[in-house]
DNA sequence: TGTCAATAATTAACACGTTAAGCAAAACCT
DNA sequence: AGGTTTTGCTTAACGTGTTAATTATTGACA
């Protein structure tokens, strides 16, 4: 019962909504618990995703970038202008290819990182220790069947 | 193998960024499907949710509204002087409590939900079969489990 | 009853989400 | 090589996410 009061807010007819719903609730609670050590450090959840790629993929392109931190193109885009005026990133036009931007961290960037991380992981910690380790795994193992199903849908 | 492409530009460290990068996948791959139906209607995701809490609950106030329809009640300031203007809802100040707002469909906002209604339970249903009902409902079920916990958690 | 605190909603400011359109470099082709 | 198509990225426009500050009304209570 330990929902009850949720239920009058939740009772919205068909599954359809459900499963939409439901994943952005969670979300919502997992992320209020990071936004504000993320705040105190002066990046967005967004700005974060984002360096992180670039600590482990370093000369990365904009388009694998997007992709890597689930941002659209044009988000990155005004992203990176940002990010490189705080001088945190750095871009240059890619070796053989003058459309590609290659981007890396810049070592402020990397020092951010080094700053960020361990708060990073020790909310992660508490967050498994709040729900249980398995039920998290479990939660991400059916995440990830989902996802492969509706990837492979199309044929 | 079915995830084997993802895998370069899923690996990054800890379960930490997991899940919140999981829900977020999941969750943009169900709404690509929801979208372009929305969108021939002329309304986006968040304010078919704003509609269709409307549709089942009339005479709510804007606080019980953005809760319901989990949205930060700035944005649903802004959102219902729209859909005011759009003549799909209609908005007065509430009998006993001249501080807040009561919302409620107008016909033509009904007649919305009307016909938008089977075309979004018909992509659920699409939904469910490529994915499985039984994988939908565990996932379902897990994610409320994961948001009590979390809820539940202060203590 | 008049002041003060709490509540409901809005506004403001800045960043991101989303779609469409635009531009420059590369690949394709014959 | 010259023309077309494709690719990578950016810009534009509009709506939403997020936090902080503001306004208006209500509630508390001395």
């Amino acid at each position: 019962m330990s929902n009850a009061s949720q239920k009058d807010a939740t009772r919205l007819s068909t599954t359809a909504r459900s499963l939409p719903i439901a994943l952005l609730r969670v979300r919502e609670k997992v992320m209020e618990r990071f936004r504000p050590m993320l705040q105190r450090h002066g990046v967005t959840e967004q700005q974060w995703r984002v360096l992180r790629v670039l600590a482990e993929t370093p000369d990365i392109d904009m388009s694998a970038l997007a992709k890597a931190a689930n941002l659209l193109p044009p988000s990155l885009s005004r992203m990176t202008r940002g990010l490189e005026e705080r001088r945190l990133i750095i871009t240059a036009r890619a070796a053989g290819d003058g459309r590609r931007t290659s981007l890396r961290l810049s070592e402020s960037g990397a020092a951010l990182i080094t700053k960020v991380a361990p708060e990073s992981s020790a909310i992660s910690s508490e967050i498994e220790a709040t729900v249980g380790r398995d039920q998290i795994q479990n939660l991400i193992d059916q995440l990830e069947t989902v996802l492969d199903a509706l990837e492979n849908a199309k044929a």
